[in-house]
DNA sequence: CACGTTTGAATTGTGCACGATGGAATGGTG
DNA sequence: CACCATTCCATCGTGCACAATTCAAACGTG
């Protein structure tokens, strides 16, 4: 109420122009990250996997599906395949016998120094300032977090 | 250069969850869609094809691929799915035999008055003030310009 | 202890994303 | 006309996203 049917309707186009927008972002953005991990046989959704284990070390599946806000259907055959190319070992954990503790290799270990060279060529390609890199990362957080509530309905 | 390194690091790391937020509220977004679409026997993409049938009338192929800013390896099986649940229909095009035309039924045009609930139910759910959507909008088009020049070198 | 519940993972099935390949129609050039 | 390049589309293979199902280990309560 309070508002004009027709600002309503165009602040809905507007809207669903967004969703799109955060769509064709996302691919982008990952379109962006593929030729600086492909040299490495990566994609995007196993570096972010390597990157939880090179910042906290050995975690179970759970602890990586939370930190990533995924699902255990992802992220258990990706880390089968980051276990087929050497990069981390499986193991149950000894205490709790239905985790399986996810360990980096000497491989993916080493992995790890190509991070801060990745990390460079994205700032370089997305071209933001700080102000505005942390204007977006706060803005998309809430979105998610609204998004995450409005979707449990 | 005039930049310290430690910022520069930490701006590294800022750009790199953005990069997350992406792929989150992207995927955050697309569960926000699900369960409006899910009674239409839609998928977000599919809808996005829908959304450019509704508004511009019948279009070939690749015009849906270029206005969706997709592939199309993705989008030619989409169509195809489409026409197996009866919402379009495909023909070549007389004028050009290469070309696919891709026209709605009586049944994808029906779903049109579907769209303006669905895009109320999204404003409703993000919980962004119009200034703030066009602020958003504005952010995502340039980031998203600047990774695909960003990905083409 | 026995029994029902919860939790951690894996698996299956469907659909999207995208690179790569191939093929048919078209258009341009000698 | 013959030939070659380009355009439009389909298909295949790999991997991610996610819902649904299944299973075993762990936990809690009587």
């Amino acid at each position: 109420m309070g508002e004009e049917p027709s600002d309503a309707v165009s602040q809905d186009l507007l809207e669903e122009m967004v969703c799109f927008d955060l769509h064709a972002a996302s691919r982008a953005m990952t379109a962006v990250y593929r030729p600086l991990l492909e040299p490495l046989g990566l994609t995007y959704p196993q570096y972010l996997v390597l990157t939880v284990l090179w910042e906290r070390g050995p975690q179970p599946i759970g602890a990586i599906v939370q930190r990533l806000e995924m699902d255990y259907g992802t992220i258990s055959p990706l880390v089968k395949r980051l276990e087929t190319h050497g990069l981390v070992r499986r193991a149950r954990s000894a205490q709790d016998e239905r985790q399986v503790e996810v360990a980096l290799t000497e491989d993916g270990d080493r992995l790890r120094h190509e991070a801060p060279r990745i990390r460079a060529a994205i700032t370089e390609a997305l071209g933001l300032t700080a102000r505005q890199a942390e204007e977006l990362h706060r803005v998309l957080r809430r979105v998610t977090a609204r998004a995450r509530e409005g979707a449990a309905d």
